[in-house]
DNA sequence: AAAATAATTAATCAAATGATTAAAACATTT
DNA sequence: AAATGTTTTAATCATTTGATTAATTATTTT
């Protein structure tokens, strides 16, 4: 390596600046409408760089998309899977972490969304997503519920798209939704804040009827 | 016009091909990672009769999009604008509606969600969708609803969010939810069927509590 | 400090892609 | 059927874009 890394915790080594740019432009933008110069020139390196650090758009692009989905599941996964916390509590937490968690990064849901799309089998496969639901504390506390009578809808993943939905289906209907309401960006994210209060009361009334 | 239309129902004019195949292609790939040759191909004619007819890419993009758009629109603002169904009713139509549409064509809203992202102002200007909703008979009968203590929750926009939401999010994550719940698209049709029930009993348990 | 290695750049390439052109095929009018 | 207008095609252009190359600069090793 060319530079030494003076700081550690910064690292601010031609590669990572490489990153970061990309993960900029990929999340607002998506693979197919990022042009690799607008990736060079927003990180401020020569294009050729980027290919020497990377080899290729796609490659670049790979190691992106994995890191913004492990990053995304993880969270999820950790709360789904404590098992010193109820199903009620779950809920709170994960709605507070996960609107916390995308008030930071609005772009990233859509950006998922969109990419599975192009890429259906693949991303997906590389990620246990199925056995790390299906075997989480959460099933298992859910299916609990069920038996005593607490929860109608027998299903989990009924309850999952709800929690899910209520969570990130206003970040990914934001521009609508600003439209509609006539709102700016505060007001939006204040409603959200709003939010992560309603959706476990919601999500428990919902439960109990059906 | 070289060809006669023989049939006027059937409209298989070489334009109406062409938007067909465009509909098709900007509906599952994207404005971005559709290739002209791509929609031509498809349409089963000679790249230059795209030009010819629609004059470029981005104007018979424009032209998708709006009438996407304002199908899309159309159905939910003839439910909210009934005066002559209360806001239960308006709910069950709603979701049944808009879920049977969306099985017929799954694309559109991850379409709709990932282009306005690439247009934030400019495609929703074009369509009245504020006063569209704000003066809707839906709005009034929410203010008369939380006003007789019926609702909880005074912004209509968070019933709003809620019952769309719950609606389309599942299709939008379809992917991930095949993935999590190891599922087919006939199951998850399925499941979708269950949700034009579950979905108004839901609202109606939700908006009585928070 | 000389030699060797690594990082960076400017210039260029090759393929992909949106668009145009000029000619051919087809249809309509006179 | 000749003349005129419209639709369709094959060939080609010009630009964009991902990637490479060869030379230059910086850093590390000996």
């Amino acid at each position: 390596m060319a530079k030494t890394r003076e700081t550690k915790h910064i690292d601010t080594s031609t590669e990572e600046k490489i990153k970061e740019a990309a993960r900029m432009v990929f999340h607002k933008k998506g693979y197919a409408a990022t042009r690799t110069r607008d990736i060079a020139e927003k990180a401020g390196i020569n294009l050729a760089l980027l290919n020497y650090y990377f080899r290729s758009k796609a490659k670049l692009f790979d190691i992106i998309i994995m890191e913004t989905l492990s990053a995304f599941v993880q969270n999820m996964a950790m709360v789904l899977n404590d098992p010193a916390t109820s199903l009620e509590k779950k809920v709170e937490l994960i709605a507070s972490n996960y609107i916390d968690f995308i008030i930071k990064e609005p772009e990233v849901p859509t950006f998922i969304i969109s990419e599975i799309r192009n890429n259906p089998g693949g991303l997906l496969e590389k990620l246990p997503v199925r056995e790390l639901v299906q075997n989480s504390m959460f099933v298992k506390q859910h299916r609990e519920a069920v038996k005593a009578g607490e929860i109608t809808e027998p299903n989990p993943l009924q309850f999952l798209m709800n929690l899910i939905g209520l969570i990130i289906f206003p970040f990914v209907a934001k521009p609508l939704l600003k439209a509609v309401g006539g709102i700016k960006d505060t007001q939006f994210n204040g409603i959200m804040q709003e939010r992560k209060r309603l959706i476990p009361l919601w999500i428990k009334a919902m439960m109990k009827s059906g």
